[in-house]
DNA sequence: CACGCCGATCAGTATTGCTTATCAAGTATT
DNA sequence: AATACTTGATAAGCAATACTGATCGGCGTG
């Protein structure tokens, strides 16, 4: 199975069509034929339907694998850049939307005053952006935020070898209407709320498959879904009672929202660094502050 | 970077030699000579010194990565073969040596009874090698035992895809020799042992960096390696005052062993099945019985 | 010191991989 | 319903490549 035999495979896949794969490799359809011919007669089986062009079960399966395949060479060239290559003369980085906020704000001022040349960007992504990112050399440092047990790292999407470092660690609290009966409470379990109706929004709070996980049951629902990334507007659905949300136990929340601990399961919401090998001073001196702030 | 590239820069760096390789591989000497070539100009740096062959840390980082790759590789072509190809008359599955024992016994006499006429072999082999067998297709199933949190996952080898179920989980003790100061307590905290002696047995008991990591210290010292697999050989340098070890809280020490539970970290044995894709009713039923017993 | 082993290099050949051209089948248009 | 267009498969030809075999130079070893 050669690597550029499984690019065309995940182009045909994911456009639907060979001649589409075709002008994005810059290939002729007629290669692109060939090249899916070639890894399904090396396979043994057909990995594409045709007219409509769509994986088979066999093909899924496959699909499944090459992209993590494809990355994890991103990753290597990435890696091998970092050991050879100049330092670059700007860093950046790329952080999930509840990692950022007052830690990246403070760690830059620092690294303004002691390297006020060095130019710096970030830019919030979903977590496996970040990661990806990280790993194939596109940011220099990630800062990711997520769920997990106290003492353990977080899940992070397959992406090999890079290096993770905890950063802050802090308890959850339940955010919900400030006339829902739980309001006045000091802390309360997860377990109690199994049956209450949530928010799931992936980008801000905790994936609610997460938390699933961590309590231990398939009954977390959800009454709606939010893709976005802003937690001003995710406190804002529940204030109007659309359901429950997971957040950070330190988020500052507005009148009309109360915020409640959770006390079990012990779980914490953490940020962590993520980083390949560092390659210039600059970086690590970002990743130091990032690591101390 | 093409598969077959990073195959032979894999197989000339284990080697140490560009002829070895060439041999291993089927190769010409001049092709192997070619391909490195062809690697070192396409990444833009030298991989391996010669005279001795040797990886240069460019080199280093790339083979981190190659490993992994191939390996994931040959987990794909595994994982599609499952979908297509015939069901396998034999069952073949591999477990580490403390996930064995009597879950495995008691799930193969069922598997006679309903089953009588099927095949079944099985392996004992490291954590590592089961993953990847695993993987790779080369066993059907995978028992793997080893140390985490309790609500979490055993951190396996990244290997990508693997489904895993945790099929026991049980405390741990330290097992010491029995007029050890220690020796009658109830129950007691890893880290008022961080000063004594241990055996690192990591084929048998939890591998020491696993227990530094929960314990958060790195002061675990061990005075004695024990690559074997044998519990009891295991038990019985314990009792010659060579160290301490820690197992799960089940195990029977013999006399001349004491066994003290351990309280804190909350830390649990677990073993977990492990499996791709299912390919046949047999191994389905296996795998029932294994989670079960 | 000389021999032997190892890796680099060169030239030749066989294979592979890509393109162009053509075809068959399905889809959209009128 | 008939026609034109689009899409993927296939065949033939050509160019790039990948491998082999032979040779050379250098380093370590007896």
């Amino acid at each position: 199975m050669e690597t550029h035999l499984l690019r065309t495979f995940v182009a045909v896949a994911s456009s639907g069509s060979f001649s589409a794969a075709a002008a994005d490799l810059d290939y002729t359809q007629s290669a692109v034929s060939q090249h899916i011919a070639a890894l399904e007669s090396s396979l043994g089986t057909a990995l594409l339907t045709r007219r409509p062009v769509a994986p088979t079960p066999a093909g899924e399966r496959l699909l499944e694998h090459a992209g993590a395949i494809l990355l994890r060479i991103e990753a290597a060239r990435a890696d091998v850049r970092r050991v050879v290559g100049e330092p670059p003369g700007e860093i950046v980085f790329a952080t999930t939307p509840l990692a950022a906020a007052t830690r990246v704000a403070r760690a830059l001022t620092q690294l303004r005053q002691t390297r006020p040349g060095l130019a710096v960007t970030f830019e919030v992504a979903r977590r496996d952006e970040v990661a990806r990112g990280v790993a194939s050399g596109a940011y220099h440092l990630g800062l990711v935020d997520g769920i997990a047990a106290p003492s353990d790292p977080l899940r992070l999407p397959d992406v090999g070898l890079l290096r993770t470092s905890a950063v802050a660690q802090e308890g959850l609290a339940v955010v919900v209407p400030a006339d829902h009966p739980i309001a006045g409470r000091k802390r309360l379990g997860l377990a109690a709320l199994v049956d209450a109706r949530w928010i799931d929004a992936p980008a801000v709070s905790a994936p609610l498959d997460d938390l699933r996980a961590a309590v231990e049951t398939d009954s977390l629902r959800a009454a709606l879904g939010y893709a976005g990334a802003d937690v001003r507007t995710l406190l804002e659905l529940v204030a109007a009672g659309h359901g429950l949300a997971v957040l950070p136990a330190s988020v500052s929340v507005p009148a009309g929202v109360a915020k409640v601990p959770v006390g079990s399961p012990r779980l914490v919401h953490r940020v962590e660094l993520l980083h390949g090998q560092l390659d210039s001073a600059a970086a690590s001196a970002l990743a130091e502050l990032l690591d101390e702030g």
